[in-house]
DNA sequence: AACTATACGGAACGTGGTTCCGTTTTCGCA
DNA sequence: TGCGAAAACGGAACCACGTTCCGTATAGTT
């Protein structure tokens, strides 16, 4: 209790300084820069763009992020997170069969506006691999719970994946025509009310 | 009618000369070594390995294909060819719905074999924007007969764009995991089923 | 104020796509 | 059969990008 005022527990007791406040600074910066060109020029985007855009040198991105992975996975979970936190306001003003279907079209709109996610998450590129992980241990039980209130309704057939249906409409949603993407996702959805309880 | 007297009907009659011998060699020799380069590297192979296979420095593949694009066409087109080639066979030996259905898995196995191709058709990479109309153009026509006759059967609703379907199918296709590639794609079918005339 | 661990920035390196150009080969014609 | 020009070849050269490395600057400690 003698060090460290603010934060609640830290990690290492090993050593006794403090993180220097222009790293969690710089971090910052770079997280909110790289959110910016990845919506303007997708993931794919160069990290020297990246760089200027934040004010730092590239060896700064690296340090923090030894992986373009790690950068990426940084940015998208808040937006992770927060469709992960929409479900239950969704869940409540809709049927539950319908519930599933407007929570994965919002989850759609998510995915289709970040350009070429999609193909990196699912480009078998190991640098990636973690980050359906990620996408998918979050989302997985939200989207569970979902399905499961759908079919004890009767609403759905029994049996269907969280993880499959979550690979298939991030894939669905890869596309740039989100009136398109939103068909597919619709018609995704309409396979799972085939052979319903009823 | 004077001279060019072997080919049938060539293009244009202001040249005189033939297409040179090598040329055309050489132009085969790059296709095959693609084919097996894309097979094993995927698309996004390193264009020096593919000249490299097929004993040609990379001006010679950038000659003939002045776009990355245009040799991924040129060595897809004969296997999509042959896709829309085995819709006859499939329609004869299934039920109208279960032929879209077959049809469809088949078409699975041909994009989940070629590692980065369905990514790469997808990708917003204006370079490969002239794919999927290839892919769209002939194979649209194909599924658009199965898809008539399944509709006029019951079997299955009506109103289903066929390019839809094959862009989902190509999508849901694109990892590594066939048998979830497969389920994603009997999910999707279902969707057709679900609302059929009966 | 001096010291040192930490972080910074950007030059440097390796890889891969694409272009350019001097050399070689094919083909039409005499 | 030999010649000349057009066509094609090959690979060096150039550029863009990801990633690493290291000399310099600085926050935090004493």
């Amino acid at each position: 209790m003698s060090a460290s005022p603010s934060t609640s527990a830290s990690s290492a007791p090993t050593s006794a300084r403090r993180p220097r406040a222009d790293a969690q600074r710089n971090l910052a910066t770079v997280v909110a820069a790289a959110k910016e060109v990845f919506a303007e020029s997708g993931v794919d985007a160069p990290m020297r763009e990246i760089a200027a855009r934040a004010g730092v040198g590239v060896g700064t991105i690296y340090r923090h992020f030894p992986q373009r992975s790690d950068l990426v996975k940084a940015v998208f979970t808040t937006e992770v997170d927060a469709a992960a936190a929409d479900a239950p306001a969704i869940a409540a003003a809709h049927s539950p069969g319908d519930a599933v279907a407007a929570w994965l079209v919002r989850y759609t709109r998510f995915v289709a506006a970040k350009r070429g996610l999609g193909a990196a998450l699912h480009s078998g590129d190991t640098a990636y691999a973690a980050l359906p992980d990620y996408f998918l241990g979050t989302l997985g039980p939200v989207l569970r719970d979902l399905l499961d209130s759908a079919e004890a309704a009767g609403e759905i057939r029994s049996g269907t994946e969280p993880e499959d249906l979550l690979v298939a409409v991030s894939r669905l949603s890869s596309g740039q025509d989100a009136a398109q993407s939103e068909r597919l996702v619709h018609l995704l959805v309409d396979g799972l009310r085939y052979g319903a309880a009823r």
